[in-house]
Formats: C-alpha cells, sequence, structure tokens
DNA sequence: CACCAGGCATTTG
DNA sequence: ACAAATGCCTGGT
C-alpha cells in the first residue's frame, strides 16, 4: 500500500516540480509546477488516512470515484475537477500513480505542450504542414502558434520540428535550425526527398 | 502593446 | 482568369 512518503516522492519524480506547504497547518503539503506554481497533488492526513487530492478530467471524474470507493469527491476543493483518493490499501499502487499521472498532465496542459506532442507523433519519413499539426492539437486554426511554438522548441532532441513544412510543402528559411541545409539534411535522413526546397506533400504529407 | 518559421477567405490589380 | 496583397484568425512571449 501507498504511503504518504511514497506519494510525495512519486509526485517528485515529474519534471519541473517542487514541494510546499503554504497553509498554517503544516499537515497539509503540496506538489506544484514550477512556473505556473499550479498544485497537481495535495497530500494531508485525515481521520487516520493518508489523502491525496488530485486534478481530474470531468469526463472521467465519477469513472474513478465509482470504480473506487477509496475515491470521493476532492476534500476542500472544487468537486467538478479534484478527486480524494484515500489511501486505506484498497486501490492497487499503478492506479494511483496514473490518476496522479492524469493529474499533472492536466495542470501542465496547453495548446503549446499539445503543439509538441502532435510533432512527435509525425512518423519517420513523413512531413506534417503548419495547419495538420495545428489540427492534431486541438484548433486548426492556430498554426500560427505552431510557428511560434516551434521557434523556440525546448527539446529538439525529442521534439521533431523539421518534420513540419508549410502548406506548399517548403522548408523553413536560412535562419532556423542554425543552418541554411540542416533541415533538408535532416529530412533526407529521414528518408523524404527535398527537390527545390520543397517536398512532395502528397507523397510525404500526413 | 507588438511581435512570430502559418493559413484561409477575401479583396485588389 | 490569375497572382498578389490584405485582413483576420490563433496563442504565447
Amino acid at each position: 500500500m501507498m504511503t504518504r512518503e511514497e506519494a510525495l516522492e512519486f509526485g517528485m519524480s515529474f519534471p519541473n516540480v517542487y514541494e510546499e506547504r503554504p497553509f498554517r497547518d503544516p499537515n497539509w503539503q503540496l506538489v506544484r509546477v514550477k512556473g505556473s506554481k499550479k498544485a497537481f497533488l495535495w497530500i494531508y492526513e485525515r481521520e487516520g488516512y493518508t489523502n491525496l487530492n488530485v486534478k481530474v478530467d470531468p469526463e472521467w471524474r465519477d469513472f474513478w470515484r465509482n470504480t473506487y470507493d477509496a475515491v470521493i469527491a476532492g476534500y476542500h476543493q472544487n468537486k467538478e475537477h479534484w478527486n480524494t483518493i484515500i489511501l486505506d490499501g484498497t486501490i492497487p499502487d499503478k492506479e494511483i500513480q496514473r490518476m496522479i499521472s492524469e493529474s499533472y498532465d492536466l495542470v501542465t496542459d496547453s495548446p503549446t505542450k499539445r503543439i509538441y506532442e502532435a510533432v512527435k507523433r509525425i512518423p519517420q519519413g513523413h512531413v506534417a504542414t503548419y495547419g495538420k499539426i495545428a489540427e492534431m492539437a486541438g484548433n486548426p486554426r492556430m498554426s500560427r502558434a505552431v510557428g511560434n511554438a516551434l521557434h523556440k522548441n525546448p527539446d529538439p532532441e525529442h521534439i521533431p520540428c523539421f518534420r513540419v513544412v508549410n502548406s506548399k510543402g517548403e522548408l523553413a528559411g536560412a535562419f532556423a535550425f542554425g543552418g541554411g541545409n540542416v533541415q533538408k539534411e535532416l529530412l533526407e535522413a529521414d528518408g523524404v526527398e527535398v527537390i527545390d526546397g520543397k517536398v512532395n506533400l502528397e507523397k510525404y504529407g500526413i
């Protein structure tokens, strides 16, 4: 059964988080995301059990509450978006970890993040247009935001923005990718033909 | 407030 | 008929 210490350790294992006890009552402990300061895991003792508050998609909220007796509406929080997990040993640790992970995903969710996730989903040997990425990220009309997001790609190692081209199949200018032919070389290494600074969207688009 | 590695519908020439 | 220019959309910095 998961203990208070293990729950905290799991919460702290996510990127960009910190722990805090912002209330008068030191029993209440929060794990928050740096920057936004949004909390995704609350830890406290109540009625002899360690409780966890986690954010939950309203669509799944009742699923969890119905599946486990030890999951109830968020104590001391907005019942629409929060659940409380009572650590009484009746829920498998894996399921608790899943709820905490989903809570983290919810508070770190943003159009920018979805854009990066969409870019990661472009298969090797294929390309996507800015508009396509916008659509995959949830809003077909935010293609401009896609360009902005890719401009400051925080993790080129895992976010293959070289697979993104404009609606005509043209590559980005020399100002991007730190060199004139870098994107072309990356695409060719990927198995994508580049002719005249363009790729054939019929053939390589997704 | 004014930028952007875009895209679309619409207007202009 | 066509290409080019314009305006607005979008979201994050």
